[in-house]
DNA sequence: GTCGCGCCTTCGAGC
DNA sequence: AAGGCGCGAC
């Protein structure tokens, strides 16, 4: 091709071409066909992407033909930002990228075209384009009521162990009927049955669950050429980040738009993959190359954002798993500071290490919000959170539904979805007696019945409550309930979009829901938080706007703001909750942690059955992918990592000794530093920091066990006493009673 | 019939 | 540590 002018003067102005190694470079700029970006962690791997969109727009792709597929929402808004700043305002087409989250994309879709089309319908059943979306609570009240009309015995079927069935078939694009006939033995017939009627429930309730958005989205866009060739006229280029960890639905989404032009750019890690048990097909990414013959792979292996040797341990680590394709992992940032291990006697001990570490870096001035705190469950937050509160060290931790997970934030909602989707029977039945009002679980069983009798929605069975034989006082109640959500939805189809704050105010004050939330309240201030929990959802109404309209479609209705703020909260992800601007230290799961970075990283709880959790480890697979969830921690760290692990720890109300990791012993000590006894940061024995006034040798008196003699101080809160009746006993003085006989 | 308390079990990561 | 269940009180 002859080299034009333009492009040679464009080079000084493109700044998204600056400062890229080869490898990103061609990356960045690879043209024709499919691309798949091996990409290690650090390496740019954001970057290539948002900078890849820019190219492609200032080489004459509008943005509008551009797909990007993303994990998180937070992913999406910052990766729409950065191309935004990149592209000069000048360039023409520049407007009308879409970056999405797989879930949001396809709930979009749905929205969109299901109600046309055919392949979106369940069992005969148009799907409607007001469907709720269930989060996992909601499937699971669903679940349990289908089990219940079966006649499940419950501790013979636990509904976990169903549920996860259901949704891994959900994965596979299976609908119930394809599940039904694909079953081989007893408990798969009987997961089927479950299915059937879940399915039905979700169908009559006008509601879809998670795996939902992406099965009947995956199906509509395999089964429906019409929908199909819409769309991949639409989008003529397709981008996928974090590949590793799609599932087959969602390679399918991706897949059936990217057919046609083949112009699909894949960035993923294999060694980072740790979705596999929600589905995530590791084989996506693995066979990208027969998915797509002729595809190009560009590896990225050098780190740009660890030092030597937090790089090297990961490296050591990661070689340990035998189901991987190897690439050489590299840093030229120098071999910086080693990365230390330190095992401490308890898990109060071990936060108070870590909390101190992170002092350290602070005073060497790396701010907090440069500093993180991983853990395998969320459960060990606790601590932590107590450890950073006593040093009035400001933290957030990344859980993004923690908000939407309170009974009476839930309590709310329910009631705008009952408002919104009048079939919607969970959500009605969970708050029909919010506030008391006298329905109980004797008049919800007959509804219910009368609803399955009749083949109606709750609702409508609630409307005839007269019939089915509940007390008089209690049909009032019913009816004053319908009343009221009738009154708010009749507006919801004559008034603008804009007044959605204000319907929510309303809603919660003549509801009464203030008042219902303060009655969960186990105290005052309990109490006066669960209210401000209830204020702070109309307030998030309020600020919520909608998605810009396509420009023939007319004004948005208050339903239609309704509807999409219903659905932004379904869909909010943990790591949305992350803001960098807060100035905080975050802590969250190493699930969570995947994609950022940070300064300073502390991975607590590095024993047997917690990392690796007892629960993945039984599989080698799942031994290999709790490895590679340590591998995503550790390669998190810039600069200062620090691994923690304790002596004990207190676990489901017992409190147990633990077991070093199998995955220490996996860390060369050439790039980990053990901290000795003598050198860890300790509390324990600091002089003068006890927690009590006791020293070894005094006598003293317990209510419990009489007269006796300290033996030894062991660590700063508890002592070895013994007894003269009662045997040597470790006593905590913060709880026993201890009073002081004779001094040492 | 509804409500509140205490006992019992169970305990992973998340859109 | 938190939710599900059963029992007794109103």
């Amino acid at each position: 091709m002859v080299p034009r002018l333009a492009t040679v003067t464009m080079d000084v102005t493109r700044p998204w071409l600056d400062g890229l190694t080869q490898s990103q470079s061609l990356a960045v700029t690879h043209e024709g066909g499919p691309l798949l970006v091996l990409a290690g962690p650090g390496s740019g791997k954001t970057r290539v992407i948002t900078r890849r969109i820019c190219h492609r727009i200032a080489q004459g792709v509008p943005a509008w033909h551009i797909l990007a597929l993303t994990f998180t929402n937070k992913a999406a808004r910052e990766m729409k930002a950065r191309v935004d700043s990149l592209v000069d305002e000048g360039v023409p087409g520049r407007r009308g990228l879409v970056v999405s989250t797989f879930h949001s994309f396809s709930a979009g879709l749905l929205r969109r075209y299901g109600a046309e089309s055919p392949a979106a319908a369940l069992g005969g059943t148009a799907l409607r384009p007001d469907f709720t979306i269930f989060d996992s609570d909601d499937s699971h009240s669903a679940l349990k009521r289908a089990m219940k009309e079966i006649g499940l015995e419950r501790s013979q079927w636990p509904v976990a162990g169903i549920a996860s069935a259901i949704s891994e078939a959900k994965n596979r694009l299976l609908t119930a009927a394809d599940y039904t006939e694909s079953t081989r033995d007893f408990r798969e017939r009987v997961i089927a049955k479950v299915y059937v009627h879940y399915e039905r429930s979700l169908v009559r309730q006008n509601a879809l669950d998670f795996d939902d958005l992406l099965l009947r989205c995956a199906r509509m866009l395999r089964n429906d050429p019409a929908v199909r060739t819409e769309l991949q006229r639409r989008f003529t280029e397709v981008l996928v980040d974090e590949y590793q960890d799609t599932n087959h639905a969602q390679f399918t989404v991706a897949h059936a738009i990217a057919c046609e032009h083949k112009t699909i750019c894949v960035v993923g890690d294999p060694d980072q993959s740790i979705y596999a048990w929600r589905g995530a097909d590791i084989s996506n990414i693995l066979e990208f190359e027969e998915h797509y013959p002729g595809a190009t792979v560009i590896a990225l292996g050098e780190n740009f954002r660890s030092t030597g040797h937090i790089v090297a341990l990961a490296d050591a680590l990661i070689r340990h798993n035998t189901q991987r394709r190897h690439k050489d992992l590299s840093t030229n940032l120098g071999e910086g500071i080693r990365p230390r291990f330190a095992r401490l006697s308890e898990e109060i001990a071990e936060a108070k290490h870590v909390v101190a570490e992170l002092e350290r870096s602070r005073d060497l001035g790396v701010p907090w919000k440069e500093m993180a705190i991983l853990y395998r469950m969320n459960a060990l937050s606790r601590n932590l959170e107590d450890a950073l509160r006593q040093k009035a060290i400001p933290y957030v931790i990344a859980r993004g539904t923690a908000f939407f997970d309170r009974r009476e934030v839930r309590d709310t909602l329910a009631y705008l979805r009952t408002i919104a989707n009048p079939l919607d029977d969970t959500a009605l039945a969970r708050i029909v007696n919010v506030p008391h009002r006298g329905i109980g679980a004797t008049s919800m069983e007959k509804l219910h019945s009368l609803a399955t009798t009749r083949l109606c929605s709750l609702a409508e069975a609630m409307a005839g409550a007269h019939t089915c034989g509940i007390a008089k006082r209690t049909v009032k109640s019913i009816d004053g309930l319908l009343t009221v959500i009738a009154r708010f939805r009749s507006e919801l189809a004559v008034k603008p979009a804009s007044n959605l704050g204000a319907f929510v105010a309303r809603l919660v004050a003549e509801a009464g829901l203030e008042r219902a939330a303060a009655a969960l309240g186990s105290d005052d201030e309990d109490a006066e938080d669960r209210r401000a929990n209830v204020q702070e959802v109309a307030n998030a109404a309020a600020q919520y706007e909608l998605p810009e309209l396509s420009p023939d479609s007319p004004d948005a209705t208050l339903g239609d703001a309704l509807r999409g703020f219903l659905e932004s909260v379904a869909l909010v992800a943990d790591a949305d909750a992350i803001d960098p601007e807060r100035g905080a230290v975050t802590l969250m799961s190493l699930h969570a942690s995947k994609g950022l970075e940070y300064d300073t990283v502390a991975i607590v709880g590095i024993e047997e059955g917690l990392l690796p959790h007892t629960r993945a480890a039984r599989s080698p697979a799942g031994l290999e992918e709790e490895r590679r969830l340590l591998f995503v921690g550790i390669t998190r760290c810039k600069r200062a990592l620090h691994l923690t692990a304790a002596a004990s720890r207190a676990m489901q109300g017992l409190r147990m000794s633990t077991i070093a990791s199998t995955f220490l012993r996996e860390l060369p000590p050439a790039h980990l530093d053990e901290l000795a006894e003598e050198h860890r940061i300790e509390y324990d024995e600091a002089p003068g920091r006890r927690a009590h006034p006791f020293v070894v040798g005094m006598t003293v008196r317990s209510a419990q066990f009489g007269i006796g003699r300290v033996e030894s101080l062991e660590g700063r809160r508890a002592l070895l006493v013994r007894f003269r009746t009662a045997g040597v006993r470790t006593l905590y003085p913060e709880f026993a009673k201890l009073e002081i006989i004779a001094p040492a």
